[in-house]
DNA sequence: GCGCGGCCTG
DNA sequence: CAGGCCGCGC
C-alpha cells in the first residue's frame, strides 16, 4: 500500500521524476553525463593557458598555430607589462578576474587533449603575416577575454559538445556569458580606438590649452587697456585722450611686460587649472571678466556724466565720453568675441567626434577580420552590431555628446542590434526602442507622441554626454492612464517623478505595478546618478530589463484606446473574474479571453498573463484531482462509481476555496460534473499504473479540455462581478 | 520563429 | 501567482 498521505510530496516527486525522466529535458540529463567535459570551460581555458606555455616555442612559427597560442605567447612575453593603464575598469582582462573563474570551475577533465581544445579553432595557414606588434600592448588586456570568448565559443562549436548544463554547473551565469561576449574584432579595434583616442585627446588638450592661454592673454590685455584708459582719464581728466590712446599701443607691451610677473603667477595658476582641463572654469573666468568690465563701464558712465554735468560744458569731455563709450563698446565686443571663441572652441572640442568612427577604425587594423575566429563565437558578429556595441561601450569611457543625438530618433539604420536581453540595457539605444515601438505600433496604430525619442531631449534638455539612457526616457514615466490626446507638454518632469501621477489603484495587479515601479526605479536611478551610467545599468534587475520589451509593446498599443474605459492592466477583480470563469472553462482561448475581458486593453502581455492565470488555475485543479484520486485509492476506493464530487466534499471545498474564496459565487453544477470526471480519470489512470508514464496526465488533459462549457454572457460585462456577486 | 501548455521554482 | 524553462505544433 503506497503512502498516499504524503500526497503533495508525492506529487512533487512524481513531477520531478517526470522531469528527470521524461519531458525531454534531455539537455539537462545528457549534460550530467558529459558533465566532466562541460563542467569547466574555464578549466579548459586554464589548460590552454598552461599548454600554450609549453607549446609556444614550437608552435608559434608554424602555420596552423592557433590564435590562442599567439595571444598567449604575446601575453607571456609581455607579462607584467602593465598595459592595463588605459583600461580603468574595463574589466575585460584583469588578472584578478581570472582567478575566481578558475577557482569556480577547475575540477575536472584532465582527459581533454590540447587537440581537443585547440582543434576547433585551428586557424588556416598564413599567420606568419600576422602583425604581432598589433596585438601587443593594448591587446594584451583583451587577450584573456578573447580566449575566454573562444572557450565560450566552444559551446557553439559543432566539434565540441558542450551541453547547456555548463551554465548551471559553472557559477558563471548566463548573463555573464552574454555580457562578455564581445566580438573579438570589436575588442581589438576597441583597444586601438582607445589608444588613438587618448592620443587625440591629448593633442586636443594641448591645442585647447594653448588657445585658452591665448584667449586669456588677450582678455588680460584688453582688460588692462580698458583700465588704463579709464585710470588715466580719471587721474587726469585734462589729459589728451588721443594721447592716451596713442600711448596705448606703446604702453601695452610695457604693461604686459610688467604684468608679466603677475601673469606669470596667473599663468601658473591657470596652468594648474588647465591641467584640470576644466573648460567651464575658463568660461567662468572669462564671463567674470566680462561682467566685471561691464560693471566698470556702467559704473564709470554715471560718474563721468556727473562730472561733465558739473563742469557744465561739453567740449573735450563729451568727446572723450563718446570715444570712451566707443572704446568700451569695442572692448566689450572684443571680449564678447573672445568669449564666443573660447566657448566655441570648448564646445567644438567636446562636440566633435573625437575619435575616428568605428567604420574608419576597422580598416586600419592590419589583421584581416577573417583571421579572427568569428565562428568560435558561435555567431557571426556583424560589423554594425559590433560598432554599436563599441559605441555604447565607448560611452562609458569616452564621452561623446554627439552620440546622444546621432543615435537618437530617425536614424533607423544606426541600429539593428540583436534583441538578446541583457547588457542590452546599456546597449539599447533609444532609436532601437523607437524602432521596436514603431514595428509593434504597426499593429497598434499610431503611438503616443511622448513615445518619440525626440521628446526625450525636449523634456530633458541636454543630457550628460557620457550618459546614455538605458530606457527611452519618455517611456519611463509614461502615465499609463493618460489619454491619447494629452499634449506632449502635459508630459512633465513631475509626471515622471511622482508616483502619484499614476493611478496605481487601477494597476494593483502585480504585473502592472511592477512595471510601473520599474519605470520609476529606472528613472530614479538616472535622476539620482546621471553621472554613473554604469551603476545605473547595473542597478537594474534583469527582470526589469526584460520587462522593458513587454513595456514597449504595451506602450505602443496603449494609445489608441486610451481615454476610454479600457484599462491597460489587469486588476485583482479581473483575477477574481478569471477564477470564476474557470468554473466554466478550463481552457479558454485567447479570443474568448478578449471577449470576456473587453474592458482590458489587450496586448501580448495581457493575453499571456491571462493565459498564465488559467494555466495556474489548471495546475492547481489537476494537482487537487491527482491528490484526491490518490487519496481515495489510499482510502480503499476500488471503482470510479464510488467517486463523486459534491459541494460538501473535501475536494470541492479545496477548489472552491481557491477559485471562490469568498464563497460568494454559486458554482455551477457542471463544474461539479467536470470535477468528478476529472477525478475519475485520474483515479483510473493511477489505478492502471499509467502514472509511470511521464506524460500520463496529457491524456486526461485531452479529455478535460473538451468539457469546457459556455461562459455566461454576464461575464462579458465589465461589471459582471458586481452583478454576479450581488445577485 | 512564435504561441501555447506544462512543469518547476520562488 | 509569476517567471523561467522546455517541448510541441503550427
Amino acid at each position: 500500500m503506497p503512502d498516499h498521505d504524503s500526497d503533495s510530496l508525492l506529487n512533487r516527486q512524481t513531477k520531478r521524476r517526470r522531469v528527470d525522466i521524461g519531458v525531454k529535458r534531455t539537455v539537462g540529463s545528457t549534460s550530467s553525463s558529459t558533465a566532466a567535459v562541460t563542467t569547466s570551460k574555464s578549466n579548459v581555458l586554464r589548460k590552454l593557458l598552461k599548454r600554450a606555455n609549453s607549446y609556444e616555442d614550437t608552435m608559434m612559427p608554424f602555420p596552423g598555430t592557433t590564435i590562442i597560442s599567439q595571444l598567449l605567447k604575446n601575453n607571456i612575453a609581455k607579462n607584467g607589462g602593465g598595459g592595463d593603464s588605459g583600461f580603468p575598469g574595463s574589466g575585460l582582462s584583469n588578472a584578478s578576474s581570472d582567478a575566481p573563474q578558475e577557482d569556480a570551475c577547475s575540477n575536472s577533465s584532465q582527459d581533454s587533449t590540447p587537440q581537443e581544445c585547440l582543434s576547433p579553432f585551428g586557424r588556416p595557414p598564413g599567420l606568419a603575416t600576422f602583425d604581432i606588434e598589433r596585438l601587443n600592448d593594448e591587446h594584451l588586456r583583451a587577450k584573456r577575454a578573447r580566449v575566454e570568448n573562444i572557450i565560450r565559443g566552444m559551446s557553439h562549436s559543432p566539434s565540441v559538445v558542450v551541453p547547456a548544463a555548463t551554465r548551471e554547473v559553472c557559477s558563471s551565469s548566463r548573463e555573464n556569458k552574454r555580457k562578455q561576449r564581445l566580438p573579438q574584432q570589436q575588442q581589438q579595434s576597441f583597444t586601438q580606438l582607445v589608444c588613438q583616442r587618448k592620443e587625440q585627446k591629448q593633442e586636443e588638450r594641448r591645442q585647447l590649452k594653448l588657445q585658452l592661454e591665448d584667449m586669456q592673454k588677450q582678455l588680460r590685455q584688453l582688460q588692462e587697456k580698458f583700465f588704463q584708459i579709464y585710470d588715466s582719464t580719471d587721474d587726469s581728466e585734462h589729459n589728451d585722450l588721443h594721447n592716451d590712446i596713442g600711448n596705448m599701443s606703446e604702453d601695452s607691451p610695457a604693461r604686459s611686460d610688467n604684468g608679466g610677473d603677475d601673469r606669470g603667477g596667473d599663468d601658473l595658476r591657470s596652468d594648474n587649472e588647465m591641467s584640470d582641463l576644466d573648460p567651464g572654469h575658463f568660461i567662468d573666468r572669462a564671463r567674470a571678466l566680462l561682467q566685471e568690465q561691464a560693471l566698470l563701464a556702467d559704473g564709470e558712465k554715471p560718474r563721468r556724466e556727473g562730472l561733465s554735468r558739473n563742469k557744465g560744458h561739453g567740449g573735450p569731455g563729451s568727446s572723450m565720453h563718446a570715444e570712451g563709450k566707443q572704446l568700451a563698446e569695442t572692448l566689450k565686443q572684443e571680449l564678447n568675441s573672445a568669449m564666443t571663441q573660447v566657448v566655441d572652441t570648448v564646445v567644438k572640442v567636446f562636440a566633435k567626434p573625437p575619435r575616428p568612427t568605428p567604420q574608419q577604425a576597422f580598416p586600419t587594423l592590419s589583421i584581416p577580420p577573417e583571421r579572427f575566429p568569428t565562428a568560435v563565437n558561435g555567431d557571426n558578429p556583424n560589423f554594425h552590431t559590433a560598432n554599436q556595441r563599441l559605441q555604447c561601450f565607448g560611452d562609458v569611457i569616452i564621452p561623446n555628446p554627439l552620440d546622444s543625438f546621432t543615435s537618437m530618433p530617425g536614424i533607423p539604420g544606426a541600429t539593428n542590434d540583436q534583441t538578446e536581453a541583457l547588457p542590452l540595457v546599456v546597449r539599447k539605444t533609444p532609436s532601437e526602442h523607437h524602432h521596436q515601438a514603431s514595428a509593434v505600433g504597426a499593429h497598434g496604430g499610431n503611438h503616443h507622441p511622448a513615445l518619440h525619442p525626440s521628446s526625450l531631449s525636449a523634456s530633458m534638455g541636454f543630457s550628460p554626454p557620457s550618459f546614455r539612457h538605458p530606457f527611452p526616457l519618455p517611456l519611463m514615466g509614461y502615465p499609463f492612464q493618460s489619454p491619447l490626446g494629452a499634449p506632449p507638454g502635459s508630459y512633465t518632469g513631475k509626471d515622471r517623478n511622482s508616483p502619484d501621477s499614476m493611478d496605481l489603484s487601477r494597476e494593483s495587479t502585480s504585473l502592472r505595478t511592477k512595471m510601473s515601479s520599474g519605470h520609476h526605479l529606472g528613472h530614479h536611478h538616472r535622476s539620482c546618478s546621471p553621472a554613473h551610467p554604469g551603476s545605473t545599468a547595473e542597478g537594474l534587475s534583469l527582470s526589469l530589463i526584460k520587462s522593458e520589451c513587454s513595456d514597449l509593446q504595451d506602450m505602443a498599443d496603449i494609445s489608441p484606446y486610451s481615454g476610454s474605459n479600457i484599462q491597460e492592466g489587469l486588476s485583482p477583480n479581473h483575477l477574481k473574474k478569471a477564477k470564476l470563469m474557470f468554473f466554466y472553462t478550463r481552457y479558454p482561448s485567447s479570443n474568448m479571453l478578449k471577449m470576456y475581458f473587453s474592458d482590458v486593453k489587450f496586448n501580448r502581455c495581457i493575453t499571456s498573463q491571462l493565459i498564465k492565470w488559467f494555466s495556474n488555475f489548471r495546475e492547481f485543479y489537476y494537482i487537487q484531482m491527482e491528490k484526491f484520486a490518490r487519496q481515495s485509492i489510499n482510502d480503499g476506493v476500488t471503482g470510479t462509481e464510488e467517486l463523486s464530487v459534491s459541494r460538501d466534499c473535501e475536494l470541492f471545498r479545496a477548489l472552491n476555496m481557491h477559485y471562490n474564496k469568498a464563497n460568494d459565487f454559486e458554482v455551477p453544477d457542471r463544474f461539479l460534473e467536470v470535477a468528478e470526471i476529472t477525478l475519475r480519470e485520474f483515479f483510473n489512470a493511477i489505478v492502471a499504473g499509467k502514472d509511470v508514464d511521464p506524460s500520463w496526465k496529457k491524456a486526461i488533459y485531452k479529455v478535460i479540455c473538451k468539457l469546457d462549457s459556455e461562459v455566461p454572457e454576464i461575464f462579458k460585462s465589465p461589471n459582471c462581478l458586481q452583478e454576479l456577486l450581488h445577485e
